[in-house]
RNA sequence: GGGCAGAUGGCAGAGCGGUCAAAUGCACCUGGCUGUAAACCAGGCGCCCUUGUGGCUACGGGGGUUCGAAUCCCUCUCUGCCCA
């Protein structure tokens, strides 16, 4: 059984029907896997996520490995186990952090004034940095996140990667994808060596193409992926605050070059509304910390009333406040089963930590119901239809 | 009946002669969040407009002192505590 099936393509479209074979059970593909940074999908738990029927969930080399340490997870049998989640994990490399840490965002975790936390040096030898825990030093390079996530045994590792922000010139992007290019060969030697002393044997290894906002770049990362030869690819450097078209632009440029049979993954992404549409330009599996982050933040995703797509409230607005409807009638989560906006509102406006919970498991149900639906579609040839219109709306 | 303390924006609560349309918190409004340093962040929050080193009305009511009062004085009303 090979890892990636393809079980159906869409004919008015490059989306495709796969499964995703892994140690830990199959991806039915297209899929969304909810982020769970560091072992836990924030909030919920792994068998509230198996209920909720999500397949498959992204973990965090880097966070890992500094609390509470790879080896740590190893001893305690590896990342499944320790987190009781039996279904296949991803786990990211730590190169996304690189980039968000050394831009040194003063919006993040109430840091106001000052420096960034962070001293980021990237060589080509890897990336060394002050650990905002304790302000520890350390380095990581293309093998050391490999081993951490062969400790992990995470089903898929990614390399690690170089990831430029944006807008970035195109002579950085271009020394960047040379970065990019010398980690992937090393991470995939490193990979080879130690996979047999693996706790996952069966660990699979995507490349991750880069280039910016740059066609050519683009390609030519695409080429030198192909060559060096994954598992599977990630398209990365993409959603680090670019325009919406731009990301779609690199789709367009990107997967017609790619290997067919390979499973493609769009890492950051994203609205309901561009996976919609990057499902169609032909990517497979999506990671995003949306549905429970902005859940966190009071920001709910529902079914519009009037047309295709979604809308989005605030349930902090005190316009719920007597409002005794379900969030969204039309949806078969717990919260819209059991509770009203006026009770999420309470819940949210008292702080109390309820209300977090439910809007999560809310969202995280309306990402994977999407799924579901993009899934259905495709395999009943509806999917151009479905794609035509879906879209944020007013009501 | 007597003594003391107090009355500030929707609420709580600073300010104690000018730099005060008034700190701060809550509430409220708006915006943001895309491989999670995020149960977070940013802005607004008396009224008016030509949106400005702009105008007007404001710190329980009334009356004073002063070039100038939320800030000092008198008085009224109300509130809290204490003594009869």
């Amino acid at each position: 059984m090979s890892f990636f099936e393809i079980k159906k393509k869409h004919s008015n479209s490059r989306a495709r029907l796969g499964v995703l074979n892994t140690a830990h059970g199959k991806v039915n593909t297209p899929a969304f896997t909810p982020i769970g940074t560091k072992a836990t999908v924030k909030v919920v738990t792994s068998e509230e996520l198996k209920f909720w029927k999500a397949e498959m969930i992204l973990a965090n080399t880097y966070h890992l490995w500094l609390r509470p340490g790879d080896t740590l997870i190893y001893k305690a049998g590896g990342l499944h186990k320790f987190m009781a989640w039996d279904g296949p994990i991803l786990t990211d490399s730590g190169g996304f952090q690189v980039f968000s840490l050394a831009k040194g965002d003063r919006r993040y975790a109430g840091i106001k004034e000052g420096k960034p936390a962070f001293n980021v040096k990237v060589t080509e030898a890897g990336v060394s940095f002050q650990a905002g825990e304790d302000g520890s030093r350390h380095c990581l390079t293309p093998e050391k996140s490999i081993q951490i996530q062969s400790n992990l045994g995470s089903d898929i590792a990614l390399m690690l990667d170089d990831v430029p922000g944006f807008p970035t010139d195109k002579a950085h992007i271009k020394k960047s994808l040379g970065v990019t290019k010398q980690w992937a060969e090393r991470a995939k030697r490193q990979h080879e060596k130690i996979m047999k002393s693996s706790i996952n044997l069966e660990q699979k290894l995507y490349g991750i193409i880069q280039g910016g906002f740059y066609k050519d770049l683009r390609l030519q990362s695409v080429a030198e992926m192909s060559e060096i030869g994954f598992d599977g690819y990630a398209i990365g450097g993409v959603s680090v605050g670019e325009p919406e078209e731009k990301m779609l632009k690199v789709l367009d440029w990107t997967v017609p070059e790619m290997e067919d049979d390979k499973p493609r993954h769009l890492l950051g992404v994203g609205t309901p509304g561009q996976i919609v549409r990057a499902v169609a330009k032909g990517l497979d599996t999506f990671d995003c910390v949306i549905p429970t982050r902005n859940a966190r933040h009071g920001q709910l995703f529902i079914n519009a009333k009037l047309g295709k797509g979604y809308k989005t409230i605030n349930i902090r607005q005190k316009k719920f406040e007597k409002d005794f409807e379900a969030p969204d009638n039309t949806c078969d989560c717990y919260l819209c089963a059991h509770h009203t906006l006026a009770y999420l509102r309470h819940l949210f406006v008292s702080g109390e930590m309820l209300g977090i919970r439910l809007a999560t498991m809310h969202n995280l149900k309306f990402y994977l119901n999407l799924m579901e639906k993009i899934r259905r579609a495709i395999k009943y040839e509806s999917f151009d239809k479905m794609v035509k219109g879906y879209k944020e709306r007013k009501r």
